[in-house]
DNA sequence: TATGAATGAGTCTTCATTCAT
DNA sequence: TATGAATGAAGACTCATTCAT
């Protein structure tokens, strides 16, 4: 009898190892020898569990996502309304290494949707899904009196989704200006405009704060 | 007697044809060969207006970004305030053919400048310039009594340019989802918003409005 | 107590499957892996049967000629002279599935034969046997009165040996063309001549000479 | 300007010495490198004649044939009737250096062709090519009186290119049994029938039978 | 100034084979 | 006896880059 191993164990492993090196030194860099060299096993090893390279990277995505998601759903555990909205986005934003590390690969396969038709059904499926969670935060809070009930509830997550994004993706590029602190204080702001005023103003937010730099 | 030709016109003329491959195919794609066969120079040529591929890539991206900011100024000219504000979110956002491969493009660099930190300060220089022009925008608009005066200029194009990136991202993975007039209805409910309630709102703009999509 | 298995059953059996894969997708595509899925074996267990691929790629040709040997004997069974001939004849053309595949496999060697000289003794010995089974048939029909007693039987062999096999390699290249009605006519017409005209004709032409070898 | 290279001698050039990697070694063992090393080019140089791999094996076997065909233009010059057959049939089978290389190539080739059916169409197209010449042949020859006029000129040529593939396999793959002498007898014998008996054999059956095709 | 010939490093992939269990 | 984990060599192919002409 063989030597038995987990393939689930080990696939994840390799996947979490390639989704290292996406995040540290980019996609290209991200080659089966490079994968071989860091999780410590051999070229041909790689390949007895996974089809090609592209399957590689497929899951170094979906493992990626799944991190995220189930640290979404440790820190959103027994919370509703505002205060699981305000984890959603503590976890979201890149104010950790992790969460870091999973904006890089995000944005990574961002830019190669926008090139490759094919992978526009399954980046729509997940952002639908990030939009159902946020969109029922929403709803709970709306509930619950903690929000404005006009509000749309998908147009606002729709928003939420959008705001995220565009932080997330400008703290990538430009970490020194928007560091944690600033993340930090854009999501006080938010939830504080949010908790006060019902929903209103996001622009205004800042208007009593000092310099974020 | 050597043959004259205009360095810089040629210059430009490969840097835009490898804009237009990058944003068609992916950066992979715009290999040196394929440049020149697409600007029908020779490789050889290529090498001679450029020290290495990468100061190709630079120089699309560049490019890019000039043709857009002309944009900018030509269809922000004799604006001023939330006017200017507005014509520049309409030339910002993937409306159009040229918009969209801007984009393409830039999500490209910025997937490159997450993993390349020496990229940070070239992407910062870009965003701070950025920001300065809705800052003045909006500063204006105060000026002219368009918008709450206790508002902070710089926080608030801050927020724009997160807006405007995240829903630019989103556009191109999702573009069925994100379409042109889901773009046009953002921009009007947002310029709403802030001629009305001087810049109060955002997650409420969508309330009295019909389904998107 | 170790498991019971009938060794040369399972020799016979993956040397069968190899064969199949051979005849239906070339030799390239016999990698052990292939195997060992189509036999529902695993690698190992294939590695143990033989000492490596070309032990298994020679004992599927050895099944290959066994079964065309076994075949053809079953089909002269009882019979004699021209009358052997032709069935052996019918036996040895790609008239059915199983010839055909045999071909194929067959034609495989013989263009490996052709470049590695250690097989030439091989085929040399398998040829020979064909030859003599032929003539056998030939000396009978001669003593039966069938044929012509100045035909040379050994030339004789060897020409109808020249004769299937060209007619089977140009049938495998070019079915559409080479059917098999095309097929049974031609044994057929062969028949005839040689029992209308004794075989004076292709086969006699050796007979006023010397031995040739 | 670049050194001057003729593409299309170079591109021959390529293609000859692959025909005789393939030859001498088999089809398996002209690997690029293999092909790079003896034609004394880099791997580089090699890809930039040939699209890919596929390619230069076409080539080489359009090469093989081209020779095959120029040779025999050149013998059967000025000949017509059974004369252009005979030189036909010396060129064809494999008694020099060139055509035992010839016959080891197209041996390779029909072996794929059998297992790859999008083959089919190129070789049946040779194939048919080769009928004609033999054809022409024949149709001379009865119009010179030197046939039986009753011959089927086109199965006669079938049966001619049956005898000369067949002959020419077994040759192959046991050389030392076929020997230069026995071609040599085989094609004399073969001419010497015609000539005496006017193809009354093996050539004409077929003349009262109805299509085959 | 311009060409494209030439190079060789690096990529993914396939595979026979070995061997610990 | 049997499994399949692991290895590493070798294959085709792509590409940026160099350089003679």
């Amino acid at each position: 009898m063989p030597k038995i191993v987990n393939h689930d164990e080990r696939r994840e492993y390799i996947a979490r190892v390639s989704a290292e090196i996406i995040a540290e030194f980019g996609l290209e860099q991200a080659t089966i020898r490079e994968i071989a060299q860091r999780t410590g096993f051999s070229k041909g090893v790689i390949e007895h569990y996974f089809d090609d390279k592209d399957h590689i990277i497929d899951m170094a995505l979906a493992w990626v996502n799944e991190r995220y998601l189930q640290r979404e759903a440790r820190l959103t555990e027994g919370k509703r309304g505002l205060a699981a909205l305000e984890a959603r986005l503590h976890n979201a934003l890149p104010q950790t290494k992790e969460a870091m590390q999973e904006w890089k690969i995000r944005l990574r396969f961002w830019s190669l949707a926008a090139v490759q038709n094919d992978l526009h059904s399954l980046q729509g499926k997940r952002l639908a899904l990030t939009r159902e969670r946020y969109a029922l935060d929403i709803e709970e809070a709306q509930a619950m009196g903690e929000l404005n009930s006009e509000i749309d509830k998908m147009h606002a997550a729709d928003m939420l989704i959008h705001f995220v994004s565009g932080i997330s993706c400008n703290t990538l590029i430009v970490p020194a200006y928007y560091n944690k602190r600033y993340l930090r204080q854009i999501i006080e702001d938010l939830m504080n405009d949010l908790r006060r005023h019902g929903g209103n103003t996001m622009l205004r937010v800042a208007t009593d704060q000092r310099a974020l730099v």
